[in-house]
DNA sequence: TTGAAAGCGCTAACAC
DNA sequence: GTGTTAGCGCTTTCAA
């Protein structure tokens, strides 16, 4: 027996096709009788509905994609469930796509979810190349990009200034009196907001008169094996650092467990900064200065721009809306107990 | 002006809508000399294809739905890298959606992916209540359960038994001269692959006439603060331990972290076993014991099978796919270099 | 190799 | 409050 449509659930409620889809939708008026009747045909017969043919009908969907980089640590996923927290109960549903930093790849992932008619998309970042833009511009749907706002932004952009995020930790970490600067780092060239927080952090130190006495930029996939090795790595080179700014926290946790290793006190000997504040960087055995990245929010942010974007055109909303990482040089206090 | 359908592309190109589809679907036969006039038209005029009426005139979609518990940890993250990985270059879209541990959001997630006909559905876990059970059954599209193999399918299955890497993991430590057990988890009455292990592992100790002497398991997501904390409060108990497993590597982290802030070595005065042989276990100060889940292998796997069961007929697939941990007491010597 | 007609399963718009 | 008609934009089927 064939999957039951509508007109199935009408016939067995003894209703027109019209009828039971205002009932099971709750529109129109439809008598109380009525609606009970309906909906328990729907649920005799195992009634589930066709979104393609009412999307199709009613030119639109409840479809928002998403377009990430990467899985590869927790920063997207935490976006990603900020997304999907706050499109719960609204009707909403999201879409994932991966690029994996790989701008071919992202222009193909948004082409095809356009296809789907997504009723918005959030995309990542401020620099997707032209024909991109054009792409995203033609589906005439609001479109919001996320993690960075230096930049102007297709319709709107929540995020913060990777390039001011840096310069402040540089400017922070001159400001405890260290000089003698490492980076570690990797894929500067793919990541970009990576690539602006180390020019902020330079430009911090230019100020000084200073700049990175050893830079290692590794070709992987950041994480805390890479980041030891390139630490291990970098701590070989003359001269004594006192100071290592990592690309972002993974890579300086495996920073921490090498100075462990080696007996190096941190943050006495050497300090050692990273970015995004991940939860991990709470329970390190030795504290590690970090930004703290409101990723979860830049999520929530960008799944309630979209919803207004699409509500009722009364209510307009910043294009741009800027969040600031919140700079920690010391273990946070267990601040709540 | 209004966007672009197939119609304006046929007209642009001088062909009829038929035409202009087979041409740019490359289906059946149409000349050269038309293809390429009706891609050039379509280019031209900014088209680009509409898969909700695709989908419906066809009534076959390009989706997969996958459904997992959550994105908290890096776990899940990577199982989707891998089905994404698995997926490029197939015509297929995986679509997710999050459930956060509880069976209704997990049944109405479910719920509404069908809703979009998807042709096959991967979803986490054997344990789904009856009602989702018969909701998948009912879609009649390939069903694909991952992450654990201790249960019968719907469909296709491919995971490990969490019962056995416990009981294994138990009788490894038990080999290691270890007899005073504690355990560390979070929330098993949600996570049952986490509980699992812990059963399988008091099994292994059963045998050898032992139970855990103390045992902490917290409310909150499993991380390495939680881990941290439990595993502190647990060492103020009374009795020596000699050895903490874990309900997963996040935890264990948080136990090495919280030994080395202690001064208590480990392994050799405490063992800390984990489970999933996070990357982030290689690069820690001390190695901790952890079983190695393939979770990207199973989300390759798990997307093959779906691609194999929407083919040919001809190719059967066991319907049990079983990985296994790959259990690993010490540091791995550094393999290949 | 190309085209015309019919219809996928639903809803919008209008009648009653 | 309920039903009827006419599509949504594409593909399938059949004819030329």
């Amino acid at each position: 027996m064939r999957k039951p449509i509508l007109e199935d659930v009408a016939a067995a409620a003894g209703v027109s096709k019209m009828t039971a889809s205002r009932a099971l939708r709750g529109a129109g008026d439809v008598s109380k009788d009525t609606i009970s009747k309906v909906r328990q045909a729907a649920e005799r017969v195992g009634y589930v509905g066709n979104r393609l043919a009412l999307s199709l009908s009613s030119r639109r969907t409840n479809l928002i994609g998403v377009v990430v980089p990467s899985m590869s640590n927790i920063v997207f996923p935490e976006v990603l469930s900020g997304i999907s927290e706050t499109l719960e109960g609204t009707g909403m549903q999201a879409v994932f796509g991966l690029t994996d930093y790989d701008p071919g790849k992202e222009r193909e992932v948004i082409r095809n979810m356009l296809s789907w008619r997504p009723a918005a998309m959030i995309v990542t970042g401020l620099d997707q190349p032209e024909e991109t833009v054009k792409l995203l511009k033609q589906a005439e749907v609001p479109v919001i990009q996320i993690m960075d706002i230096d930049g102007t932004p297709i319709d709107y952009c929540v995020g913060l200034s990777h390039t001011a995020a840096g310069e402040e930790m540089g400017r922070a970490l001159l400001q405890e009196g260290r000089r003698k600067f490492g980076y570690v780092g990797s894929r500067l060239d793919r990541d970009q907001r990576a690539s602006r927080r180390k020019a902020g952090f330079e430009r911090a130190l230019a100020e000084a008169g200073l700049r990175f006495i050893s830079v290692r930029v590794g070709e992987q996939v950041s994480s805390a094996v890479l980041g030891k090795r390139l630490t291990i790595d970098l701590l070989a080179d003359p001269g004594e650092l006192d100071c290592i700014y990592y690309s972002n926290d993974d890579m300086a946790a495996g920073g921490l467990f090498a100075c462990i290793e080696r007996k190096i006190s941190v943050p006495e000997t050497i300090l050692l900064a990273g970015f995004n504040g991940l939860e991990l960087t709470d329970a390190l055995p030795a504290a590690i200065a970090t930004s703290y990245s409101p990723r979860r929010e830049i999520g929530r942010t960008a799944a309630n721009l979209a919803l207004r974007a699409l509500g009722d055109a009364g209510t307009t909303s910043e294009r741009i809306v800027a969040l600031s990482p919140k700079l920690s040089l010391r273990r946070q206090a267990a601040t709540e107990s």
